[in-house]
DNA sequence: AGGTAGTGTGGGAGCGCTCCCACAAGTGAT
DNA sequence: ATCACTTGTGGGAGCGCTCCCACACTACCT
């Protein structure tokens, strides 16, 4: 009923300007209330909250970011094909982490494929037309471009494993190290002597960091590290086969092995069976990731697991931070943001 | 070199003015040129292409939001949690025909799940804060309020399967009765005669045709229907087992099975195995969707194949039609768009 | 009584665009 | 020479917000 004075706009929504005329307060006050600021008297804020219902008010979003200079979304910025993407449950995982974490924040997620040199072509356009506030990176390579371009344009990044130990974006990782110690020190407890190791692709730093885990867990076994029981692979299954083959050539007499990845474990796998070896009574094997395959392989495989949704979430973190730091310039915490999570043995009888 | 009068703020990005300063034009002609209107001469076009280029101009999405009253991106919605989402190729396809058709355009790609009750609310909240152009809605059940609450704010949307036969939203969808009849045919081809369907779930319009498509192949051929053949599924696993069951009890001399989907074609082979028959000598066995399922049962399953890519670059194409139809408030073409695209029998052994 | 904070509020300015009206200049028919 | 178009161009107004300054009002010290 009443005074609906000012109003009558057809079909369009209602603006701030009609919410305020409607609680008969100004312009600035609705706003306060909108944005939770406190230094708005109980009474008034009732008003306007009322007027709001009443009215169906929805912010204008695009006023708002021309305005106030922010856009409320982050990307989750995917430098692979939309393909690898289905096909590797790591998407998936770290998929639900960062949405979990966000479903209580009034930032929105855009998902961001940047597979072909055309879409990553547009993916730069659109960074440089600041569309959003922040930037979830996955899988990055070593020599990507993309983590500079991102320091360039002043957009707040977080980057799920960092390309070195001197990464200087914010990053989020699992314990590389720890999780290869873990592998090789179980390795030991079931009295295997000779224990190989097939590498990651050693452009990765985590890649590295496994390498280096496995040495100390031997080293601080007493044991010597061979560096011939050390054989390059690049995370893929023909990598696992031809290092496997590799090895056994080189030493016949290995009688464990840690992959560093489930699907290399599996191509080790196959040539160990094809030289005539059973898993484990002769060789015993464990893989990286925890990954259905490890679970469906013949015998499933004993893997180290990373915590991939924990991780989603952690970068969410991380990333907020940064973004509500930047905003008002504030202490521009000059100490990086790094944050390692701890990863899990999943024992199967591979091993 | 030279006439840098007017520039000269820090670190911000140009704008539209300073481009316009640069190239010695004003704020309208750089306008149109942006924005591609041919009312410009050849000498100006040049001259402000130079100055974007050399300023590094890149527009800024919010003002040009608020200004024109449109977004530049559409919302491809997932009713399905994340999981499904991932499981399930049909969506992986589905966006990667969307992400193809929409890679030659300005417009953007949002994803959205809502799965869960508390995403539907921020659905509805986004939706009503118009942050979209358009909206592509696929997998909906018929009773979602969803197509509705679209139709209500008068957002442009396209639905990937059409809930009725009066579907009022623009709608892509497979040629359900055509898929069916050939699946049919092609048992009938085979010399089978006692060829029963397991349906999908019947609330679902696609489902409906498919029994279609069934009857009315069996009756061209002079074939009587005997209802007591066709048992309502769900297309799960499950119903698949529960309805093979009834209809061998019901008639043990079925020669033949076209089942609503692949899974529910494969809970019907478990079924048919353990009553001792075997496939395809005894009964053969059709299946629809042609997913990874049917390449890897055993044996393999024929199955109708949907063309699921094809689907998606229709639906944008649909989508951004009623989009530009919508801005001018042109000849709102009252005629409904409807595309319907062929399937193709894909056989296997296991018929 | 005067001063000095603090608290709540209104509203001007401005974010960077698009839309559109006005107008200059050119073209050709009368 | 006049009129009527067409073509290209400039710039005012306005989109719906946020930010911030100004101001009224209260409370509590001197």
């Amino acid at each position: 009923m009443a005074g609906h004075g000012v109003r009558g706009r057809s079909g369009g929504r209602p603006t701030l300007e009609e919410v305020a005329a409607r609680a008969g307060v100004g312009r600035g006050t609705v706003s306060r209330v909108i944005n939770g600021s406190p230094r708005v008297s109980d009474a008034t804020r009732a008003a306007v909250e009322a007027a709001v219902e009443e009215l169906g008010y929805v912010p204008n979003t695009a006023a708002r970011a021309l305005a106030a200079n922010r856009t409320d979304a982050i990307a989750l910025v995917v430098p692979e094909p939309e393909t690898r993407f289905f096909a590797e449950p790591y998407f998936s995982d770290m998929l639900k982490g960062v949405g979990s974490e966000l479903s209580d924040t009034e930032m929105q997620l855009l998902l961001i494929f940047a597979g072909s040199d055309r879409e990553r072509e547009r993916l730069a356009q659109y960074l440089a037309a600041h569309r959003v506030d922040g930037v979830l990176l996955v899988s990055v390579h070593a020599d990507d471009p993309l983590p500079d371009l991102l320091t360039q344009l002043e957009i707040p990044a977080v980057i799920s494993g960092p390309r070195s130990a001197a990464e200087p974006l914010a990053s989020v990782d699992s314990d590389n190290y720890g999780g290869a110690r873990s592998a090789v020190e179980h390795l030991l407890s079931r009295g295997r002597g000779r224990i190989a190791h097939i590498t990651g692709h050693l452009a990765v730093y985590g890649a590295q960091r496994r390498v280096d885990g496995y040495r100390d867990a031997l080293r601080e076994a007493g044991h010597e590290v061979d560096e011939r029981l050390i054989e390059p692979g690049d995370f893929t299954e023909e990598g696992g086969r031809r290092a496997m083959a590799e090895l056994l050539r080189r030493d016949p007499g290995i009688d464990a092995v840690f992959a560093a990845s489930d699907v290399t474990a599996a191509g080790a796998g196959q040539v160990l069976r094809e030289a005539g070896r059973s898993i484990p009574d002769d060789v015993a094997l464990v893989g990286y990731d925890d990954s259905a395959i490890a679970r469906h392989m013949e015998p499933p495989l004993t893997s180290v697991r990373q915590p991939i949704e924990e991780m989603g979430r952690a970068m969410i973190d991380l990333l907020l931070t940064e973004i509500a730091d930047r905003r008002p310039a504030a202490s521009r915490g000059l100490e990086r943001h790094q944050v390692v999570l701890a990863t899990e043995l999943v024992e199967r009888r591979s091993s």
